[in-house]
DNA sequence: AAAGTTTACACAAACGTTTGTATAAATTAT
DNA sequence: ATAATTTATACAAACGTTTGTGTAAACTTT
């Protein structure tokens, strides 16, 4: 019952040895007889030893966690990415610092400076939707702490991060729509300085190319992700001339905010106008207006394959940090078909 | 661009002072003089100096850093608790290192084992649905490290906690159905080792006595959580001899996979059997099957309050951690009512 | 049995910071 | 001018662990 925190001197003082044969011991290294080792490992049973952890990473100068920054954890798509962060994390006997930015960059900086300071081995980031300056990223590349982007990737030349290919999973979307006869297809993009929005409009043209159509620059409207942004830019699209009968969406959650929009404009979900949208979140399955496909993010597996990379990184990282290599993993997304709510 | 870390050590070496002068200087102690304490301050702004954390968690025994562990982040209940804890300690300089249990006792004792050997200064847990055994919990405040538990509490002596009152939720959704003029209502409720399961038997008993109704214990039935658990249950209270007509399900999950089991059996929500549950997640407001009403649980608000008790007892640890007084924070649900999907 | 080798351990330094105590120098008081 | 006090700084230990190096004692080898 004694709730004093035993530590190897102890167990030294008490066996009549030093610390470091004790540490030897208890590692089983092998210059340590056998003997000892026994008498060590079973005191420290004993005693309840556990091995300060603050003092081994100060002394080793790792701490086997990784710092993870992310927009906002209420969002599905996140929260499933940070999961399959942990477990990845968990498995290798890495830890999991995390912080949300919600979105806002000067927060964001503040915990790239907090993930600094706690000598985080590495830093897994999906950056706000609104940032465009990068200066904290780079800072800290020079404390040897690798970064490795996921999903909301930055516009920076020479950095590790794993995405989906948004390019083709639009393409996808486009090309399934088409096929279900739409001819004018709209689309609500978000923020350009994120690459996925980047990627969504390439992907859009690629579609447009292939088909031999003409591209008409107003079908493609961005907007800053809030509800208000969607609303304005949903009624935009629905009174152009060359109005679609088919939207793409940004995401599932901005679909919610545009289907809200339509039926203000009375108009009716797949009969006046038809959505996809992209993630593929839990929410399409008992949605009342599902969109008619998804685009399929994984995202999952991308906070397990970011965190896949992290190690490789770390691994390698005494070695050589090689400043020229860079991981850019894309996942290829999938277009998942939803049938109309029953009943 | 030279990326080496600066020490308070090079620090003072290049001003040809002692660390000691150095640090109090950085701290604006009062005993060192205006011009070596601005000498100091401007070199370290130069080099860019940073403080090494892990060199001062270690030396101060204290880490500024909260663990928490929870069941499964992909759970919007969860995510949405961590995220108010992670904002309340932001705002006083904790982090959050985060483990998921997936409801895996052996997994939440393993995290329980990480985090107290990371040295946390406090542990946040939401345990396991089927944790019924608690010495790990116990084992750890032998460290010093206080335990608040949030939703999911266990059926501990001696623990703070902070969760929705559960009975007085079911009470309201009981009353609910009956004004709605439900005379037969069945429950779909959790294992029994959670305190949630508990409450929410008394709330319904509670509902039945004051409307002076007799208790048909068959009408409740606890289940495992899981998909196939659900649908048996479900199926089992609609086959009952005293059938009910309304169903209070666990939560807004359960409820996904209870309409599923309604839907098999060829009945009509709403019609043959009405639904209320437990969360408000955002689900429900987009569902194809709301429920008629949920029990909003204030999950953000429930992290958010655990992790301020966490802060006092930090605050006061010092002083006499005084394990006579325990936090029981309960609050009060409230019944959100919702409107049938449109269109 | 002497030289060489191995085994099993001890010693000490290091990681970067904080903090109690000692001590010169500067200031004030007498 | 000397003693008392204050100011500003240095010194050293400590936090718990790991790890390079040194070294007796116990073995081999010949």
């Amino acid at each position: 019952m004694d709730n004093k925190i035993v530590t190897i001197k102890e167990i030294a003082t008490k066996l009549n040895i030093s610390p470091s044969t004790v540490s030897r011991a208890l590692h089983d290294h092998k210059s340590i007889g056998l003997r000892t080792k026994a008498r060590v490992q079973q005191l420290a049973k004993e005693l309840n030893y556990e091995p300060n952890q603050t003092a081994i990473f100060f002394q080793q100068r790792k701490t086997f966690t990784i710092g993870v920054i992310l927009p906002e954890l209420s969002e599905a798509f996140f929260s499933s990415a940070i999961s399959g962060i942990e477990d990845c994390a968990n498995k290798n006997k890495y830890t999991v610092l995390m912080g949300q930015s919600h979105d806002d960059t000067e927060r964001e900086k503040q915990l790239v400076e907090t993930m600094k300071n706690h000598r985080v081995d590495g830093l897994l980031v999906s950056i706000a939707k609104n940032t465009t300056t990068y200066e904290h990223f780079e800072a800290i590349k020079k404390y040897d702490i690798p970064v490795v982007f996921f999903d909301r990737i930055p516009s920076m030349e020479n950095i590790h991060y794993v995405a989906c290919n948004m390019a083709s999973g639009t393409t996808q979307a486009f090309n399934f729509l088409r096929k279900l006869g739409h001819k004018t297809i709209g689309m609500i993009n978000g923020p350009m300085n994120l690459l996925a929005s980047k990627e969504r409009v390439e992907g859009y043209r690629n579609a447009l190319t292939k088909a031999r159509l003409k591209y008409d620059p107003s079908l493609i409207i961005s907007c800053d992700l809030t509800t208000d942004g969607i609303h304005k830019v949903t009624e935009k699209l629905l009174s152009l001339k060359n109005k679609p009968t088919a939207i793409i969406a940004f995401n599932d959650y901005v679909l919610l905010d545009a289907v809200e929009a339509v039926k203000k404009l009375k108009l009716k979900i797949n009969k006046d106008v038809s959505f996809v949208s992209y993630a593929n979140l839990p929410i399409s399955n008992y949605s009342a207006h599902p969109p008619l496909a998804s685009v399929e993010q994984f995202s999952y597996q991308q906070g397990y394959k970011a965190m896949e990379i992290m190690l490789d990184l770390l691994s390698k990282n005494n070695l050589e940090n090689d400043n020229t290599t860079f991981y850019k993993i894309i996942l290829e997304p999938q277009l998942i078909l939803h049938s109309p709510p029953t009943q």
